[in-house]
DNA sequence: GTATATGCAAAGTATTTGCATTAGG
DNA sequence: CCTAATGCAAATACTTTGCATATAC
């Protein structure tokens, strides 16, 4: 999916992205798609099953659980088991590539962007015959302001 | 905990670390770090107990999913944000810095290293005067064996 | 001796799946 | 029409927990 797509044009794109892949646009998908769109922030499975019971689209666990899935696949949204039990997803909707540099004293975070990581990733992807979707950087470190002190 | 420690002193900072937070030092504890230190990749709680029968160390999975946490807890071992839905670790200290590749699709965890990435960093942190400790990559899509199903 | 750790089995969550039914292309 | 997608409920996977017993200190 193409990046920093306007919201209302986000429904279309994943029209597109099923029926490039020869998938079915249903009604389901569609809503669930939407409430994905509308959350700011990380969710989980029932996350979304409890706003949909919200909004009364009654939509069965089974299908929020496969369109994730579908989701995940084609690189809509990307999976972190951040706790030890549930996974939880956050829209790839990247505006622009960036990497995150984390203080681990102020927790700040700095992001950046680095053309040099991003190619020696297209090395590393052809040398393993792999498909990126999407990647991150994380450092964690001491920051200037934090080092001062 | 400290880094860069000889293989064979591991348990001694292990029964160390037990000792001064007042835990008891029991034989299962100790078999189950032994067994976590001696495996050179990331691990979910049953490898462990795949390993442990192996060895027809007959320590109940309650144990090692005690252990586990009690390790985690204490930072010995970190969660690493992985896919799929176990929850994977990864010993904290001894391991040389790898990258991961992850397949969105079946879950298959390729680890590399790359001499340019950790020299793009270098430069990185000297501009913006970061100190690392340390940093992951996470590079996440579809492996060769699920891109030719 | 006493409190903590273990083992077992049962309970608790999260997720997946088989199958009959529905509906998109 | 035909096949993929849905809903339901049952199955499975992973993790946690209550409790009796064992054991480190």
């Amino acid at each position: 999916m193409p990046t920093g797509i306007h919201r209302s044009r986000l429904r279309d794109h994943f029209r597109a992205l099923l029926q490039l892949n020869h998938l079915r646009v249903t009604p389901e998908r569609l809503i669930v798609f939407d409430e994905i769109c509308s959350l700011q922030t990380h969710f989980d499975a029932d996350d979304i099953l409890a706003r949909l019971k919200q909004r009364h689209a009654a939509i069965s666990r089974a299908t929020v659980y496969r369109t994730i899935e579908l989701l995940e696949k084609y690189g809509v949204i990307r999976r972190s088991k951040l706790t030890g039990v549930k996974s939880h997803f956050e829209l790839t909707l990247e505006r622009r590539h960036h990497e995150h540099m984390i203080c681990t004293s102020c927790g700040k975070v700095i992001e950046f962007e680095s053309k040099g990581i991003e190619s020696i990733q297209q090395v590393i992807c052809r040398e393993y015959h792999f498909t990126m979707t999407y990647h991150y950087l994380h450092i964690f470190g001491i920051c200037d302001d934090c080092a001062k002190r």
